[in-house]
DNA sequence: GTGAAAGCGCTAACAT
DNA sequence: ATGTTAGCGCTTTCAC
């Protein structure tokens, strides 16, 4: 792309040896070297305009300082913020993001990783909720780092951070029920997805202990448009009453304000509705909406650290850790009438 | 990160020489060679569980199949479907996408793009509306490819895509003024940027041209906070009636829609808004938001579309395309009463 | 404290 | 059609 200025160039000019330049350039090495010398090179990289070639370094250290980081799709609004949150930590330690989406597709998901690998990235961050288990089994044996983001699943040997979705939910029913609702459904997510499963589970589980009549209805993916389908096809087919929805995330609960209204039921006066993520925008809609907070920047944060962590202390246990999430009230729940 | 195949491992099971294998995996030369070779080469390293080293090419080729996607904020909605548009063009051509944030700072702008020079990079995307035209004018004559998307400046040696900023600014007034407005604000977006420029001074010629009065409220940001920020300023101090407001872009819309209801006022009753973009979730606003399209996504694939074709021809001028924009019609926007 | 030399994994010119 | 060789730009042993 350009004729760039190599250490041997420097080297040349400085009248020394390009190991030497190396030393100097290299916070880590240069007390190694004469504080003079060191000055004298730096002077001239600077003057020349030296810029370190950090894909020739990392062939040699065989370190890319490049880290993979696996979404299902960035315009899901819950992913730039845990994207962000992974920058953060990256970047002032010398690392980049290399961004993937999978569309949540398996296949398309190992291709991607394949890529990556082929990029000599570092370690790996996966926050796609679905199978592929095997394959994580497979990388853990040969040797590749990586951490699960918003992602649950007992048997992955990585390192997980989640929100703790079931205190989500619990915190959603407990909520509604103070509100005096007793038939719920729950709008679940995909049930390849692991968080999907977390919620549907602890939902039933509710429900339950707080004596509640609770019924799931399972969705094709976590959209505005299958939380609509879904909520479309069961309101057809005149159910028995239910005043309260717990959507597996905010996109399904906006799927079903859209199918509440087109059936001429108000929310929250007729039917209360609870979404989880607190997304962007979700205290614009209309109503708008109560919600789980899940600390996505924090859980991308949490992620990075993870990860680098296990490039130095190398046999780290698969810890695991559950970021607390909290409940928004807003104007999408409602005393039941 | 794993003691990985080398194309020397595939040579010697091969017995072969790793030049020999080099031209037999890549599809560009494979003819270069034997076919049973080829055939027997491809068969081992397959079995060998063989994975090109991406940067190890790089360093050889001087092409890292790296392309920089410098943008504001990833958070703000209008970018995931834009660098979406970006991958959908590289990744099949065997590119990645290398994206940061600049969070609009001139500072950090440069730091980061620095970097990605020094990771080598074949080339730059920049969506970055604001300054710093001096310093692409330095990377131009340094022979750095690179393509403006969403930011149009007349002084940039670059190939530029945008929106068709005018043509929607038009659109917005010419709707309103069908429905009766004669009183306007522009909320316009922060003066360094140049899509504010271009919107705000459009208005004012499309307010003179339709014998409209048009007003210009500056904010300091495109963000929803800085809308409400400067529309509050605006109402507080009991301005002269106004009954339509043309949005910079979404964000400041939905600040104007908190400040007018902070201050009693309804939208569409009393002020009409229009935003601009049609970023996701406009349409479940209260009120659903008429806005003006962008095609973000194309902007994407037309960006890198255009970074690409630098590679092969040179010298080519730098092109400036402009995608055409619609208005979309919702229910910010009434008749005046 | 600095130089010399090897080599990370690959490709491409030059041989044969 | 394939082997040989050099080298991309850097770091890092090993000398001195």
């Amino acid at each position: 792309m350009r004729n760039r200025v190599t250490l041997a160039d420097v080297a040349k000019i400085a009248g020394v040896n390009p190991g030497t330049v190396s030393r100097s350039l290299n916070p880590q090495t240069e007390n190694q070297v004469n504080k003079e010398t060191v000055r004298k090179i730096r002077k001239i990289a600077k003057e020349l305009g030296y810029t370190p070639n950090t894909v020739a370094r990392g062939l040699r250290t065989r370190k890319s300082l490049t880290i993979g980081v696996v979404i299902p799709d960035l315009t899901n609004p819950i992913f730039p913020p845990l994207v962000r949150g992974v920058d953060s930590y990256l970047l002032p330690r010398g690392y980049s993001a290399l961004i993937v989406n999978s569309d949540g597709n398996v296949d398309t998901e190992l291709v991607l990783i394949n890529s990556l690998m082929e990029r000599q990235v570092d370690g790996l961050i996966i926050a796609t909720g679905h199978g592929g288990d095997e394959m994580l089994k497979d990388f853990h044996t040969r040797g590749v780092y990586a951490v699960m983001v918003n992602r649950e699943s007992p048997g992955v040997p990585y390192p997980t951070v989640t929100g703790d979705d079931g205190a989500g939910i619990s915190a959603a029913i407990e909520h509604l029920a103070a509100l005096g609702h007793t038939e719920y459904i729950h709008l679940a997510g995909p049930s390849d997805s692991s968080t999907s499963k977390i919620r549907a589970h602890t939902f039933t589980i509710e429900c339950k202990r707080l004596g509640l009549n609770g019924k799931i209805i399972k969705t094709t993916a976590y959209s505005i448009e299958a939380g609509q389908t879904a909520m479309d096809k069961f309101l057809d087919h005149k159910p028995s009453p239910f005043t309260a929805i717990v959507a597996g995330n905010d996109l399904l609960a906006l799927g079903a304000y859209h199918s509440l209204r087109t059936h001429g039921l108000n929310c929250p006066d007729d039917v209360s509705v609870i979404g989880f993520n607190n997304m962007p925008f979700t205290n614009d809609f209309q109503p708008p909406m109560t919600t789980v907070n899940v600390p996505h920047f924090d859980m991308g944060v949490e992620a990075a650290r993870l990860l680098l962590s296990q490039f130095e202390d190398e046999e780290s246990a698969p810890v695991k850790v559950t970021l607390p999430v909290s409940l928004i009230i807003r104007e999408s729940t409602a005393l039941k009438k």
